[in-house]
DNA sequence: TTCGAAGTTCCATTATTTGAAACTTGGTTT
DNA sequence: AAACCAAGTTTCAAATAATGGAACTTCGAA
């Protein structure tokens, strides 16, 4: 489980496997730590490791003797981040929502099976982005991860459910597949769905999903609260608000074009 | 010219060499576009997309049939800017400094031979961080490239510098490697440096490195402003107030260690 | 000085990548 | 509607690069 991703993609998807298993330990690590917890033999693991710095996509420190993801990702992710149809175009729509509705609102794309959180804006602080986009999360136990699965074709869905841990975070988190595919055929029968305390105790969301004019999925939006504040049915009233943001960012995102920038050099690195 | 990232890396280096040029296009491209400029035949170049798609470092639009860089790269690099020791760390300081100065204040890192802004406060605005951090500039005409090489090891400033393209943006632009060396000796004689209009017209500013207390560059800080409001002797002026700024970001940069989160799991894909 | 753990290099074997060419697809011209 | 063309995709033997067991080097601790 988590190799599915480089099971065939060679070199190249063993060294990513690498990188993010580098990443998942949240703090610089020493290459040994990361030698006990990969699959590969140690002068292999050496190897991707001096590959993936001498790119730029680690980086080491001398003085502490460890790695940690690179600067150079930060690079490619504001490219990421600028290029995505969505994040850039959605940022003045859920701006405006939230200050509307005067909650938390998070907007999420699909990374594999996981809810990857691209923004995120709470009404009245100012905004912290790269502390909060990149954040991931559970897809079977969010709002927006729920939203997104409603809308997939059957075949990618069975992908992404088959690799939900269903862990039991809260004594309302649907824990099997079975009441996950209910509640997801609920979900797309309404238009939207609700995340009931099913991650955290007390948060409470809505969400639906951004969709193309053909049914793709492209994200999900969502507006966030607590029980001690609010409760499902106040949250409810919010849909027509946030199904017009859906709406609007979906439109933007499909008719939007890059301005025809005539090119594009010196992008990379220092062209002479 | 760029390939010496790749030049040894073998297959990863090359598929990440795809990789920044999908994103050097800055915005989504169809594969011939990408295949007419890379180095590699039309099955290599195609393979590479593949694979890289398939790990979610390319993102793919069925709808328009391009490619552009993909949302894992914002997870990683979410990572990435959380474990580099500078960004999170100094973000209450140079948050401080510009409401001091009351000026624009840039953090920025060296990414290879280019400057790699990792935050930017303007005071006055909220922060909006993908839009800025992840941006990159030549390191021969910033204050912050050159304070940086300022403090570089010979050698390593050999390499750098070698790949200036040392392109001429104004009449104040360096524009060889004599002129740099003579500057980049003035800058660590003072401790600090400018940007003379050197990049864009009436943008000026100060800079000065960030260092460990064994010399190491972790970065650079910068003062902002335009020969419109104000002039390089009322910038010089704030170096005292900028050089506290950057030895309390060092000061704690060094001593930073992560707290010791018991472990780690679940920060990858789904865990089961 | 000895010991052991962590990090680094070696190199014959093995598996993967390579890329020219052939093929398919989808749209456009005659 | 047939022929054409460009873009994208697949194939497969040869060439190249990855592999990993083992040996070696550091470096800090005993």
């Amino acid at each position: 489980m988590s190799q599915d991703r480089s099971k065939s993609d060679g070199t190249v998807g063993k060294a990513l496997e690498i990188l993010d298993l580098v990443a998942s330990f949240r703090r610089p690590v020493r290459f040994s730590e990361v030698l006990e917890r990969a699959d590969f033999p140690k002068a292999t693991v050496y190897r991707f490791i001096q590959t993936l710095t001498s790119q730029g996509m680690l980086s080491y420190d001398p003085d502490r003797q460890t790695y940690a993801p690179g600067i150079r990702l930060v690079r490619l992710a504001h490219a990421a981040w600028q290029q995505s149809s969505l994040a850039p175009i959605a940022r003045p729509v859920i701006d405006k929502l939230a200050r509307d509705v005067g909650e938390t609102v998070h907007l999420a794309q699909l990374d594999h099976a996981q809810v990857l959180y691209v923004d995120k804006i709470v009404p009245g602080q100012p905004i912290e982005m790269y502390s909060q986009a990149g954040k991931v999360g559970p897809a079977y136990c969010t709002g927006v991860g729920k939203a997104m699965m409603a809308y997939l074709e059957a075949d990618h869905l069975a992908e992404v459910i088959a690799q939900q841990s269903f862990h039991v975070f809260t004594e309302h988190t649907l824990a099997s597949e079975e009441a996950l595919r209910a509640e997801l055929l609920d979900i797309r029968s309404n238009g939207y769905g609700f995340d009931r305390e099913e991650h955290e105790p007390h948060i409470i969301c809505v969400a639906l999903p951004i969709l193309t004019k053909r049914g793709r999925v492209l994200g999900a939006l969502s507006v966030t609260s607590s029980t001690l504040r609010t409760n499902l049915a106040a949250l409810e009233v919010l849909v027509p608000r946030i199904s017009e943001a859906a709406a609007a960012i979906a439109q933007d995102a499909e008719s939007w074009r890059f301005p025809d920038q005539p090119n594009t050099q010196s992008a990379n690195t220092a062209k002479g």
